[in-house]
DNA sequence: GATGAATGAGATTTCATTCAT
DNA sequence: GATGAATGAAATCTCATTCAT
């Protein structure tokens, strides 16, 4: 016995069952709610299962009837919360009709912002607290949603690009969209105005984006 | 009732004692290079007290002679390596001759992810795993050290630069590194060389401060 | 600085459920029986949570089930004996028809006495051993009965009393039947019968309420 | 290892050195006034060595360098405060010239009460909340010398008695002069003067000691 | 399917005691 | 003799998970 590791090893993360019922799906919704609420409000140490179930006014039991272990259940969660960011970014970069770079930049970096003003310390457990290991597995699958969407504006805005690498150019201002807006949400400095500091990753971007690295043309 | 939130809340984090006299100077160094390895190989989690004494050779008692508690244990740890990559920065600044603006921000970036090759694992542990809300108070004086040093060399360059206000881009410019070199470091996509983010990363920082807003030049 | 005071500073005292069911009301029982045996065994000290969920063939954790701590286990165990004495005492003073005065103190005497020699040495522990801060609080309400109980046997034999204050008196009594009947039966002097210090005991008291402290009646 | 009791079963309790020379005697007497204050000021429980080393301003190891344990620590410090209350009382009655039994007593009781009211705290975790276990075995001692004044007492003052058996006598009295008193000063009823209880005391002691078994003489 | 009492491995922390300096 | 760093057994309490009802 001894040393026994623990770290998140347990591999398993679907959900047991695919609920198609309505109870089940109600159930799970039940559940993922609980858990949103409680990971908020006790972070991620302070949460554990009897504490979820008792905030759904169900039994611990019924969590396990859905979910193999926590991990899966606060990565069900993380996977919800993605899904939904990446609807928000799909939807805005699909319905805004921006006159230029700036601008569609602009409104991406708005409705990102807004997004984690919902319940910003949910997305800071989630996103940042929540155990890197288990992450990287499903998260990517979101990220390749993300980046691909992200990718097909920039090919649309192609012409107002000085960028070569439209690959590259996707994955940095998915970075830079995806951190800049963590750390002034999540982190805001004292001195600066949330309006500002979005200003800044807006210019950031665009500054990226538009940035001549050849000094021939008079910058840098 | 029973529900009583946890939460990272021990409050004290100083060291018991100042380590002045040699065998003390030593156990501190031990312990921490134990928690260093036992938390770059298991996670904030997997990590406990009884391994890290096992893995330092030492008696768990021993650990709690200098360290109040678990937490603070992984803070000192975390503040030390904050402290080096700040020594890293400020260094860099400082002896760096470098020629024009770019140069100057490339090797920058190239310190701080030198800095953060060496134990990437440790790394995502300590800034990104490790409790949030332990961090926010220690950490904090660091952070204001680099963006000191920042806005110094950013003052510096101002001849350089388009970006009007240089406390709101000295904070951009120590997000953008740490944010960006995390990602790239700790999350390395499948399809990018290092080489190529690095250079990315300088652009954007580059970009953004060279970026002018004014339409009027063509621009945007 | 390490001079944290613990002290028994654990405040909340409150089973955590009320074990209304069949099976609780099992559990509890069992696992205050098996404290008790632990305790008249081991000393307060020697009892710990681990070894009573073994003697009770229980696991630790049902301890935690239906007490927040240690203490408050300790402290529940208490309560029950103390309520147990109390009934004993209401009891025998509701049912004993004495004749005279010294015979219904006899009477009581010797039901306290009876109820202390089922377990001595668990009374000496919870009684006399067990932290007295906890002890304070509680207790309070049944040495409350206990008084109120003697106060109303005085009043009714008021008039074969020569002590004034019935509520003093009523105190001295509670004292001195507890205080001495422990002594007796926790800590039995080598030379003397226990039917020899009882006689004492309710000599004792009686005398004291029949004492006339005024000189002219040529006593004292 | 497993179940490894623990109770006070150290069984050694002698001091290991009889400290002849000054300097061992006065580190004796810091350590003994350390072990006092802490045990008054934190409890049983909360006192330790390390705590009671740092409040007299020595090192751990020199107390045990006078005593072999923690518990023969506090056995001697109990030992000594016997002392102390038998010399009062000792010199109380071999002092007092009093004019009859009642002021005998009383003069006793006075002093007994003094004595516990210069450290109550002290004398409560001594004499109530230390382990029971140790005490037996020294405190007899002391016990007997206290035994024997008192006995002592009873015999000069055999005229005023009405009690036969002075050894059951001088038993009572000890057991309740100092039973009393300990519940008057560590457990003071909010609604009685300290000075009505003492003066309780006094008529309870008298009261026996005089008290006429025989119905005959009109009186019970 | 739902329940929730029971489980028990395991983690943190304390502190009496030792012993090299 | 004094020191105090080091030790490590041991205690309390938590919580993910199971399984009988």
């Amino acid at each position: 016995m001894g040393t026994h590791i623990k770290m998140r090893a347990k591999v398993k993360a679907k959900p047991r069952k695919k609920p198609l019922q309505q109870r089940s799906q109600l159930m799970v919704e039940t559940i993922l709610e609980a858990t949103a609420r409680v990971l908020s409000r006790r972070g991620y140490e302070g949460t554990n299962t009897n504490v979820i179930a008792e905030t759904a006014g169900i039994s611990v039991g019924s969590i396990y009837q859905y979910f193999p272990n926590k991990d899966a259940l606060i990565a069900a969660l993380h996977e919800r919360m993605s899904q939904r960011i990446f609807a928000v970014i799909r939807d805005t970069i699909e319905n805004a009709s921006a006159n230029n770079l700036r601008e569609a930049v602009a409104v991406l970096v708005h409705a990102v912002i807004e997004a984690h003003l919902i319940d910003p310390a949910l997305h800071r457990i989630l996103e940042i607290e929540f155990p890197f290991f288990e992450r990287s597995k499903k998260q990517g699958s979101v990220d390749m949603d993300i980046f691909e969407e992200i990718h097909g504006l920039l090919l649309r805005r192609r012409a107002e690009l000085k960028v070569s690498d439209l690959r590259l150019a996707a994955y940095m201002v998915v970075r830079m969209t995806e951190s800049l807006v963590h750390a002034a949400v999540l982190e805001p400095p004292a001195d600066l105005e949330l309006a500002v500091i979005e200003e800044g990753i807006v210019s950031a971007i665009v500054g990226y984006l538009t940035y001549e690295a050849d000094p021939a043309k008079g910058r840098g």
